[in-house]
DNA sequence: ATAGTTTAGTCAATTTGTTGATATAAAAGG
DNA sequence: CCTTTTATATCAACAAATTGACTAAACTAT
């Protein structure tokens, strides 16, 4: 079909890199499916998960931008609208007049639990392929990219 | 530091799968700095490489939003602009009125060509941890989830 | 033939990502 | 001190992605 003019001789090193990407988007698109019928996109989750698993649920914005690995004018954006929806307030640090803190509401910590079942059922459907221990292995080579990725930027 | 109060306690299906999706995101992110070099974006690189690989260097813009997995709506927008920029141009298909056809201009040819070295440098500095068989090992793994994340959307 | 369906591409609106510039606060160095 | 540097967040401008609506052409099936 389609595919019949399409020859592909990828080097083995992006085989593997753009197999990883196919993977990483096909994901995001299955899990962004799953949130958006709880008024959420992709990011906007992610934000959410971070700020739930910080202490007292609150996480400076720049915390956030580092985590996430975000710009953190994207952050601005993305939490302007989180608070918009009710998802967030934004509080400013008392300690430190340049910091802003996010902090998530009971109705982000609701939704949240709400998303959970219907997402970890998607997880499963994407990775029921593989046993226990492939996918520890799998995760650990997927590790070893991450430490060199990082190093050098 | 930042990451002191950041405590993860995710399963290892949502470990595997966000480790993927940060390694996806290092690699865009590598790879876009050396398209810049030369005019071009991540998506815009891809899809001169759909068409290059294509018979006659061309390819219908349908073909290219499924190769993708992009939207065509998407791919509109893309093509305006890489027609823009002198990289590809636009022509009817003869036999079919609906359908578009993108061909890559010889400036496009001289682009891809010229950032070959550089990226295929970035290429083996994020993948040299792993020797030839872990690639292959990890591809396979990769391929396997990606057969069940195409199966189901 | 023609009515209904599918396919190809565009457009508009919104969100997200990216870069570069800026304002202000804090920290560091003299 | 005071100057310089660094850190935090925002903004503007643009590229890109996503959704839904839409036009027109091609195909299907009676």
């Amino acid at each position: 079909m389609a595919k019949r003019n399409y020859t592909s001789d990828l080097s083995t090193d992006e085989k593997v890199l753009m197999a990883i990407v196919r993977a990483a988007e096909i994901f995001k698109r299955n899990h962004s499916a799953v949130f958006r019928n709880y008024g959420l996109s992709f990011p906007q989750y992610n934000i959410l998960r971070v700020i739930e698993a910080s202490k007292n649920n609150q996480s400076k914005m720049s915390d956030v931008s580092r985590i996430m690995l975000v710009p953190s004018a994207n952050i601005t954006g993305l939490a302007k609208r989180l608070e918009k929806d009710g998802f967030i307030i934004k509080r400013p640090d008392p300690g430190d007049e340049r910091v802003t803190i996010l902090e998530i509401t009971p109705k982000a910590k609701r939704t949240l639990k709400n998303i959970e079942a219907d997402k970890d059922a998607r997880l499963e459907l994407m990775l029921h392929n593989l046993s226990h221990d492939e996918k520890i292995q799998l995760l650990g080579k997927i590790k070893r990219i991450l430490r060199t990725g990082l190093s050098n930027n």
